[in-house]
DNA sequence: TATTTGACATACGCCGCGTATGCAACTAAA
DNA sequence: TTTAGTTGCATACGCGGCGTATGTCAAATA
């Protein structure tokens, strides 16, 4: 059956995706020896250069996984609030405090740039930007918000956000540190808002 | 004579940040051998242990080092302006613009925080922070801006300009790229005045 | 001048990465 | 069904980089 072998190479290239997520989030993408995690999803560094070519490669893979979930997420957080501009704000909220959680912050915000570069940039992954740019884009064309350069500002705040989440994640209190930041966050998000009542 | 020794001291101390600091700006951390620079600067990696402790130690140092220059490069920039809220503005432009210098970019945006992490964190660096802190401070207490937690929106512009940085540096089009990202930029701080005219 | 301290070099071993090679299972044609 | 070719993965090897332990020589102190 060509399933059956299909089915076998899939699995295995999620099980190094899974070895290796878990590995650069707890340890750090320098930190995790390749020996070690693929032996722990039962491989070998064989299987992971047959697969993914180099380290990188699977940084990358585990990278594109990430993302997907935290765009369905997002997406879900703005499509269950009351109006657009709740929806928006929401998203952003929910994107600093994604980037609390460890593996997020180390992967998707800390090595993955790092190492790759700027992962917006090529273009099969960055469905956060990219949903955060669609909230906006339809904020504006219902003049909901200031006249900005849409791109621009989703990268602003991408960026804020991402920093915050940092600070926050090396506070000594992240609790209050979070409360903190996110008021101040949707203090500065106010700021785009054409009528703000 | 003691002025003799020391000084060979402070020499050798600032030739292996020299090294390092063109070695992990040109390079990049990961990928900047010891070896290499060490040799570069006529010494060997024992003297770096020596002095530094290790790799990170010396990172450590060469970002002590420009993050000083930076807080000076901002403080005159704002000092030349006509008046605060401009000052302000123009040290932020300004920082970004900082940060596309691909040493500045590398070294404290990029591998600075994924060797080190949240660098602002401990007290030795984080003159920038600081310095766009005190701007924040005074345009607060003279009623120039909205009620906002200082540091957060401190952190919150660092954090979006180094992002914008970040993308500019690896755009296609850094010119233009750059432009759109500075006007943007201050359309964002304008929402944080309080009588905008 | 004898002794000690400290600045730096040298030497060694370990670990992690990348590549070259090997092998067994599967596929496809004869 | 046999056989040739392909593919998924493991094994084997070499190299370079890092950290440490040790050595050495000049300056500082007495």
């Amino acid at each position: 059956m060509r399933r059956q072998r299909h089915d076998m190479i899939a699995e295995t290239r999620a099980k190094l995706i899974a070895a290796a997520r878990q590995a650069f989030g707890a340890a750090g993408y320098a930190e995790a020896s390749m020996d070690d995690f693929t032996a722990g999803a039962g491989l070998t560094r064989g299987a992971l250069y047959h697969h993914f070519g180099d380290k990188k490669g699977l940084l990358q893979a585990v990278i594109h996984q990430i993302d997907a979930e935290m765009t369905a997420r997002l997406n879900r957080v703005s499509a269950a609030a009351p109006n657009r501009w709740e929806g928006f704000v929401e998203e952003c909220v929910a994107y600093i405090q994604m980037a609390l959680e460890p593996e997020i912050q180390r992967i998707m915000f800390r090595d993955g740039p790092a190492v790759l570069g700027d992962i917006s940039q090529w273009p099969s992954t960055n469905g956060c930007i990219a949903a955060l740019s669609d909230s906006l884009r339809q904020l504006k064309a219902e003049g909901a918000i200031i006249n900005i350069d849409i791109e621009v500002a989703a990268r602003l705040i991408n960026g804020a956000s991402s920093h915050a989440a940092f600070w926050i994640a090396n506070s000594d209190t992240p609790e209050e540190t979070s409360r903190r930041a996110v008021d101040g966050f949707r203090a500065l998000l106010e700021g785009l808002r054409v009528d703000k009542k």
